[in-house]
DNA sequence: CTGAAAGCGCTAACAT
DNA sequence: ATGTTAGCGCTTTCAG
């Protein structure tokens, strides 16, 4: 299975090493850690690293821990490591910043179950975590479990009601303000949004974005040309009938499900998109997006930026505004589902 | 931004626990850990409760380490944590046994950059993991880093060249005899399939299946009906129309994304799914799969349980095969694209 | 029933 | 230029 040696594997430690190279303990300590007051004879740091590639020595992070009181660990708790891409995401952002510092960071995810939450944070307290992030899979608002108010903590993708813990969040507004321009930018007049049944600070957000780039625009907004639906392909679907009723030229969605579910709508009329209808998505869901057909026009969720910007404001890097939070931008995504010639970057190519 | 107190926020160790209780560390430690021999006095426990409580003491799990000789962690190297809601699965699954097992994952994702992997893997060496999972993202053959003969390892979701690690896989070949046998048990008898070009454990894998499934329904096999197509949309949508050509009332594909393609090139003709042709993918990837219309029947690719048997070798709880090697299965999973009255299962709620 | 003490692997003064 | 030593927070014999 392993390389494992004999009867006692022991591992090798710093005396080890010491012993080998005829030398002690500090003197090793110095030359493996590369020290630099330590003056140490080029004989005798030679003779040390012969003695660690020889003997295979590692560092036992655990002990370093302990005797400089605080670890390089980072905590995440994430409520949907799995359930959806995003999470995936987010938390490569934040094993990339945190990887940069020299941080290592422990993942765990509670699938929302508040006892495996409450278990994991303990876990992370023992553990003696620099810090948590708190992330959640979609925007919103959560109530962040007790236990971390015995460190320093961040949320990501979420916020706390008392809005005094530090949170990193989309820009819903920004990001419906981009997608429905767009829209506005090709010339669209009548441009319908299929919003999403759920209330959250998607919904609230990106219909705000909307009324704002339809008012800059001086296109007066009209209630009707707005509904709320469930917010995937069925959804979409069922929606994209009423609107088309109305003329609308073109139609922002609620997310790039939705917007497929639009584009199955548009085909069972015998209608073409972009041609007969314009659309724009939100989220860039890789899956979906870069390969419809036409390639969909979206609006990305930033998540690997807000799994990035979590630790940098757990690090001190990056400060939060007055209200705690830092509001990561949403980018416009162009592709054909606009315009036919706007759209240029064909789908990458797929592995497996 | 946390509750850290005064000038100094050392932690409360067991000695201050001690200290508040009036009785030794060894005491407060037989009380923490609940020692089986340990006869404490009723009396004496409660103090050191009330005290652990007030105190807020939480046990440094690095000093527990340091002292028993071992850690709690395993490790999870992955080649791509993000680019595909897969390796998410494969994480939740190990994360979830580990945790069963009072383990704690610690997950590295590397974007198959080999610095970063060889970073990776010396920090889950100096952290002193029980053990290593090395996994990749879709199955393939591997060359594991030197690192990882220092201790423990077990592949997932792929295989190393020698056979000398155990290697947790998915059963291609299964897998690709039930997706023709779902297409053969409606009674379709030129069933095309749409493999991928990529040389791989799958295409070799499913293709194999696929002939298998023929041979034992007693069709033979007709080597035109297999064409090699980009695993993704545009190679489905291409590929579809030769097969279309050749009268196939049922084609398999390579995967979902492949499938999602088909179901674009059969709509473009006025054709429908299943009626006209039907329709089994590969990998049952959930957005695409559960949401398109008709959704996709497809077999699953058991990420999650690749990652949970992981763990299990890891641990020894399961024994790999004389070849090294644990297979584990990919269910069928029955929806509306290969017959209407048989997928039952509408799409479940989304949220946001 | 409880406490004293050794020591896990390492770092950081402090000696030499 | 290098060695000695005292802990870091905890578990675990071994004595009382």
């Amino acid at each position: 299975m392993s390389e494992r040696d004999d009867s006692t594997p022991r591992a090798v430690t710093m005396r080890d090493v010491a012993q080998a190279a005829g030398v002690s303990v500090s003197t090793v300590s110095h030359v493996v850690n590369d020290k630099k007051g330590a003056r140490i004879g080029k004989e005798a740091r030679e003779r040390v690293q012969r003695a660690v590639q020889e003997l295979g020595y590692r560092p036992n992070a655990m002990a370093k821990v302990l005797v400089k009181g605080h670890s390089r660990f980072l905590g995440l708790v994430a409520d949907a490591i799995a359930s959806t891409p995003f999470a995936g995401q987010i938390i490569r952002g934040a094993q990339d910043e945190a990887w940069r510092h020299g941080y290592v960071l422990l993942v765990a995810n509670t699938e929302g179950n508040e006892a495996a939450e409450t278990e994991a944070i303990a876990m992370m307290l023992e553990h003696k975590v620099r810090g948590v992030l708190y992330s959640a899979w979609y925007h919103r608002e959560v109530e962040p479990p007790a236990g971390l108010t015995e460190t320093d903590c961040v949320l990501v993708n979420c916020f706390a009601p008392g809005g005094d813990l530090p949170a990193v969040v989309p820009d819903e507004v920004a990001g419906g303000y981009e997608a429905t321009r767009m829209l506005l930018a090709e010339g669209h007049r009548r441009i319908g949004f299929i919003n999403t049944t759920s209330p959250s600070p998607a919904h609230d957000g990106r219909l705000e974005g909307y009324r704002r780039a339809l008012t800059d625009a001086g296109v007066s907004f009209e209630p009707d040309l707005v509904v709320d639906a469930r917010p995937d392909q069925e959804g979409g679907f069922e929606a994209i009938g009423p609107l088309l009723a109305q003329d609308v030229t073109g139609v922002f969605c609620h997310n790039d499900r939705v917007a497929m579910g639009v584009y199955d709508g548009v085909r069972e009329r015998g209608l073409r998109v972009p041609g007969d209808l314009a659309v724009v998505g939100f989220d860039n869901q890789e899956v979906i997006a870069a390969h419809l057909r036409p390639p969909l026009s979206t609006v990305a969720l930033p998540h690997y930026e807000l799994g990035r910007v979590g630790v940098r404001v757990l690090l001190g890097l990056d400060q939060p505004a007055d209200d705690g939070r830092v509001v990561v931008g949403c980018p416009p995504v162009h592709r054909a589902s606009v315009n036919v010639t706007a759209g240029v970057n064909g789908p990458p190519a797929a592995p497996h």
